[in-house]
RNA sequence: CGGGGUGUGGCGCAGUUGAUAGCGCGCUCGGUUUGGGACCGAGAGGUCGAAGGUUUGAGUCCUUUCACCCCGACCA
């Protein structure tokens, strides 16, 4: 991509209504556009983002036998009303409206019974289980208070997956299973180091759900963690989850995190309540055991946003950046081999964001470093005239000189 | 929803005791520049969140309202 094609334009400074790291850093680098409080737009930079951290989530679902669908965000209350969730009182983050003949309708807060109530036409016999089904899904909630840049909107990308036993013991096995993908997941982010599976909650349905909190001063949650990073606990389920598991307390230090993603298991209350079930070996109807597994898509790139970036801007780890590589020219020599180097790239299928704009080196440089590309190569008239590139790495400004099938072989090893 | 704060060109800001708006960045044009967000000159762009009121006169005062931000509550 060229940047002069971008339509794209970075700012020096950050809207003055825009406290949060992660939403001052991503306007004035171009990713996201705010809407209104709580909603936000993906620029194709932005856009590109949120692919890579999908496409990461999409192969790790799909190696646990996810299969991929997707949903709608117009609901039936019909839908709701089977579990009492349609209720205000119940749930008090629905946007609701209403058809023109004043049907009314839901906008999706959640796919739980939607997921359910799809499957149940499907899911039949005991022959047609163990499945799981996942989306990547925009998720609207009304809430109170629209806080934290992306890490907390009103609008909000989710992958939401949910996996349909006969058992509890397969219902087991697999959440276990999905717990490993989840790892994989967050390790691929590059935030593996600092994100933990942690007892949280479990609401109605079992004693404790799931989360994955990554330590985040931008989080909402507090987190126990032990000496050696085992075991983590969510404040409000401390007392309770030390009891349960036989941990003294007092080993627990309390950090500050961000939820990324919550799993958790239904039993067969979800499918009994729906009036769900499938027909078993003799014949008889049996109640679903129901898992649930949510990652927020958007609120993983604001934490890694959070996570990583200096003073001169953003700093995506590879797998996640939307560009691994900017190219920069400096000079007319440096233009026009700049060029041939963006043509000989591109032609080799590796994706380079080539600013190519008539703008002073300066310029250039702060915009690649606050844009967060991970490595910047840099083709001037100096460079030309010694045969060398120059490439540097975003992270560390660590700056090596390479002749071209120096930084071809580098190239493919990044890539 | 309770408390606090803020709304002036795309972005960041200034506007004194009321006299119908100014600066920086960005943008356009011309020129000089070209390894760390250049410089000079010439321009375009706002009626001051909105509505109502006080006044000869309101960005400045009053009322209402909307939006945004922060703290809290909330957060399968």
């Amino acid at each position: 991509m060229r940047r002069s094609n971008l339509f794209i334009k970075t700012l020096k400074d950050a809207p003055s209504d825009e406290v949060a790291k992660n939403a001052q850093l991503l306007i004035r680098a171009g990713y996201v556009y705010k809407v209104m409080a709580g909603v936000y737009a993906y620029t194709p930079l932005g856009l590109r983002v949120l692919e890579n951290i999908k496409q990461i989530v999409r192969e790790e679902m799909n190696a646990v036998n996810g299969q991929e669908l997707i949903m709608t965000n117009l609901q039936a209350k019909e839908t709701w009303e089977t579990t009492g969730r349609w209720d205000d009182e119940v749930v008090d983050v629905w946007f609701k409206t209403k058809l023109q003949d004043d049907t009314e309708l839901g906008l999706a807060w959640s796919h739980e019974e939607a997921i359910m109530e799809m499957m149940q036409q499907y899911v039949k016999s005991y022959k047609d289980l163990p499945t799981s089904v996942y989306q990547f899904q925009t998720k609207l909630r009304n809430e109170l208070r629209a806080k934290s840049g992306i890490m907390r909107g009103r609008e909000f990308v989710m992958k939401d997956m949910y996996s349909l036993h006969t058992t509890a013991e397969d219902c087991d096995t697999y959440y276990d299973k999905v717990i490993e993908a989840y790892k994989r997941c967050y390790d691929r982010f590059g935030i593996g180091d600092s994100t933990f599976v942690t007892f949280a909650s479990g609401g109605a349905f079992t004693k404790f759900s799931h989360e994955f909190q990554t330590i985040c001063d931008a989080g909402e949650d507090t987190l126990y963690v032990n000496e050696d990073s085992s075991v983590a606990v969510n404040e409000e389920v401390l007392d309770d989850a030390a009891a349960e598991l036989g941990i003294d307390k007092a080993e627990l230090k309390p950090v500050t995190s961000a939820e990324v993603g919550n799993i958790f298991k239904f039993g067969t209350e979800k499918s009994e309540q729906m009036g769900i079930y499938y027909t078993d070996k003799d014949g008889k109807q049996q109640p679903i055991y129901l898992a649930s597994y949510g990652i927020g898509i958007t609120r993983v790139m604001g934490v890694i946003v959070e996570k990583m970036s200096d003073d001169k801007g953003l700093i995506w780890p590879k797998n996640i950046a939307p560009y691994k590589l900017c190219l920069v020219s400096i000079g007319e020599k440096g233009s026009a081999e700049a060029d041939r180097l963006y043509d000989e790239l591109t032609g080799a299928g590796i994706e380079v964001l080539y600013d190519d704009r008539d703008e002073r080196p300066g310029t250039k440089f702060a915009d690649a470093e606050l844009m967060g590309i991970p490595y910047r190569i840099t083709v001037s008239d100096r460079g030309v005239a010694a045969n060398e590139y120059e490439l540097t790495e975003r992270k560390s400004g660590a700056t090596e000189n390479l002749n071209h099938a120096a930084l071809i072989d580098k190239l493919s090893m990044l890539a």
